[in-house]
DNA sequence: ATGTAAATAAACAACC
DNA sequence: GGGTTGTTTATTTACA
């Protein structure tokens, strides 16, 4: 599978390549790599597609911070004001273009990205439209020339007009695409912001959507690509996945879902986005009407009353899988940003961690705005949207058969191979710790196919310490794995053969004989051991928040809670371990994950966090994992870090509340 | 450039 | 014999 052929397509980063591991472990993906240049028909590989979707994501993040930074909005979307997000001054002071994507996902705070989000949108619709009419402009041009030269060529008469004839049909379906485009981006604009009318089942975005495309649509920002030229071939990707997305039963969305009634609260989201794609005034009371005529597109066809322009919708407008596949696209777009967002949070708690803020604080400082949670929100209430769309498994054990399975245009094997899987360490990197993760989004990775942003052994030994009695069977623990992800119900002999790989090679997961089997428990001070907690989480992003923005962007209250949240850290239960100097616990610093949380929480009285291997008696496997003896020196320099560590309240009550759950299936 | 950690794949053995 | 469990080795990748 060492396939080099995938880089063909994929253009931007080295790591695309990843893809092989993905493309393996899917075996329906094969082949994708192929075909996924344009091709001489006109049809453009999903990978163009959900490239060029993603260099509009980009574009518009960047001209959303260079707003940001100007105070300047863009002359097309004055919607953008409303976006009215603070951007620390660290972000304000870049210059867009200059801001990696790193820093880009670094920098910006949920709500921040949740904005960029709607602006992407918002901007995404106007330099489709603008595009479009200059490729209906162009397709004109041409269509004229040829005339010309038809009038003064009679002799080729016949094939000058096969000429035009196919230009006239190229410019139909010119028309075709731009129109079905723009609604189903309105639609998706609609969805996204209205969760109790059009939310879309998030399960369709991540069904079609893998976390490491969204790191590729950030790395992509870095190459920052010319997205005009992948504009060529959008109308062209439009008619390409047009057949391919008939799973989706697109027909079943009528226009009309598009009116906008916008019975919630939610309206401050939604509204920026909508009028950007038509003109600022919002007179008529549907996006796509407006001074009397209709705003698709290409079109401006005169509608008296909404009575009217509705019919005219739903008669020269109707929605087709062409354009659902264009509303897959975008939603991934989405997806991908929201993910960013998780990952966003994410890393915040980590910042806030190490800046020795009580995990839990931020939490209602983000989590309004968490899109994770907000994701999820709209998962689950979007039911309303387009009944096409399959709906995510109303249990949690339901398997997800995502499209991106099959043979779908947006295939699994060219997502990931954009990006290719989130391959590990995110969670050491950021030492973000599971259980507050989790915490928080635990709802969203148990319904989306996300990967989570930890580690295996991390993962294991969340599930481990979660247990009653701090052991699980091997067979518990992959239940656990399904239980608590979407992203684990499949794939299973993959990620299975790594929960064993990883039992095996961890010294720090023991395996202890049961009366009726065989029982994982973890060792907590090797589990510290084998990492040593090392504050990477981007030393160049950790100085640039710290020095460059430093606590003088973060906003009063910020400031505050980190103040008093240094304070209080000390008061954890002793954890002392039995085998081991108990010291130890102290000295982790919850680097990736669960660590901190578990062991308090889950002590319901039974004590020692780590159990050692000799409290079950029985026979106990010594590993040797590659020693490392200068752990235990690092870890004692480490001694500082100890008030981050012991601060996971927040977590557990979550995680408890997951545990009661629904059992394993 | 190099070493390390993690993910992934796969071979293999023991056991039920 | 087939599936599960567990161990081990090898390869690839990302990252420091």
């Amino acid at each position: 599978m060492m396939v080099e052929s995938a880089t063909e397509t994929i253009r931007t980063t080295p790591s695309s390549q990843n893809g092989v591991s993905s493309l393996s472990s899917q075996p329906d993906s094969g082949g994708r790599e192929g075909g996924s240049s344009v091709e001489a028909n006109g049809e453009v590989s999903p990978v163009d597609l959900l490239h060029l979707q993603q260099q509009q994501a980009l574009q518009a993040a960047r001209q959303f911070l260079l707003q940001q930074a100007t105070g300047l909005n863009s002359p097309s979307s004055n919607e953008n004001k409303q976006a009215a997000v603070q951007v620390p001054v660290s972000v304000a002071m870049m210059t867009p273009q200059m801001i990696t994507p790193q820093q880009m996902q670094q920098i910006l705070s949920p709500p921040q990205l949740q904005a960029l989000l709607q602006q992407q949108q918002a901007l995404m619709l106007q330099q489709l439209q603008e595009y479009y009419k200059k490729q209906q402009e162009q397709l004109h041009l041409q269509l004229l020339t040829q005339q010309q030269q038809q009038a003064g060529k009679q002799a080729k008469e016949q094939q000058l007009g096969n000429k035009q004839l196919a230009f006239q049909q190229q410019l139909i379906q010119m028309q075709q695409l731009q129109q079905q485009h723009l609604l189903n981006l309105q639609r998706q604009g609609l969805v996204s912001l209205q969760p109790s009318q059009g939310a879309m089942p998030m399960q369709t975005l991540q069904q079609a959507m893998c976390p490491s495309d969204l790191q590729q649509l950030w790395k992509d920002v870095a190459n920052a690509q010319n997205v005009d030229e992948n504009m060529k071939h959008e109308g062209l990707d439009l008619t390409t996945n047009s057949s391919n997305s008939t799973s989706y039963s697109a027909s079943k969305v009528s226009p009309q879902i598009t009116h906008h009634s916008l019975p919630n609260g939610q309206s401050s989201l939604h509204t920026p986005k909508r009028e950007s794609s038509s003109h600022e005034e919002h007179t008529a009371s549907h996006p796509l009407y407006g001074h009397g005529e209709c705003k698709w597109p290409g079109c401006e066809a005169l509608c008296e009353d909404m009575g009217q322009f509705i019919k005219h919708l739903n008669s020269e407008h109707a929605l087709d899988d062409r354009s659902t596949a264009q509303c897959r696209v975008q939603m991934q777009v989405v997806q991908q940003l929201e993910i960013q967002l998780a990952k966003e949070s994410e890393r915040l708690q980590a910042m806030m961690t190490h800046l020795h803020m009580r995990p839990t604080e931020p939490k209602p400082f983000n989590q309004p705005l968490n899109l994770a949670s907000s994701a999820s929100l709209l998962k689950r209430e979007g039911d309303t949207f387009p009944e096409g769309l399959p709906h995510p498994p109303t249990s949690a054990t339901a398997p997800i058969t995502p499209l991106r399975q099959g043979p779908s245009v947006i295939s699994s094997s060219s997502l990931h191979s954009v990006g290719g899987p989130i391959r590990r360490r995110n969670s050491d990197k950021f030492c973000t710790p599971i259980a507050s993760e989790l915490a928080q989004n635990h709802e969203f990775y148990k319904n989306a196919d996300v990967r989570p942003p930890f580690t295996y052994a991390s993962l294991i030994r969340h599930a481990i310490l979660e247990a009653p009695d701090r052991q699980l069977t091997l067979n518990e623990i992959y239940n656990w794995f399904t239980r608590m992800f979407a992203y684990f119900r499949r794939n299973t002999a993959t990620w299975k053969n790594a929960v064993r790989h990883n039992l095996s090679l961890h010294k720090c997961f023991v395996r202890v004989e049961n009366v009726k089997g065989a029982v994982w428990t973890v060792d907590e001070v090797e589990y510290q051991k084998r990492r040593p907690p090392k504050m990477t989480g981007s030393p160049t992003l950790v100085k640039n928040m710290i020095s460059g923005l430093g606590y003088g962007s973060l906003n009063a209250s910020y400031q505050a809670a980190l103040a008093e949240s240094s304070l209080p850290l000390l008061n954890s239960p002793t954890l002392v371990n039995a085998s081991t100097g108990g010291s130890m616990n102290m000295l982790h610093i919850g680097h990736d994950d669960v660590s901190s949380t578990v062991e308090q929480i889950h002590s319901n009285g039974s004590s020692s966090p780590g159990l050692s291997p000799q409290q079950y008696g029985h026979q106990v496997h010594v590993k040797e994992e590659p020693a490392e003896m200068e752990e235990d020196k690092r870890s004692v320099s480490l001694m500082p870090a100890v008030s981050q560590t012991l601060v996971m309240p927040g977590d557990d009550r979550v995680m408890e509340e997951e545990l009661p759950g629904e059992e394993l299936e």
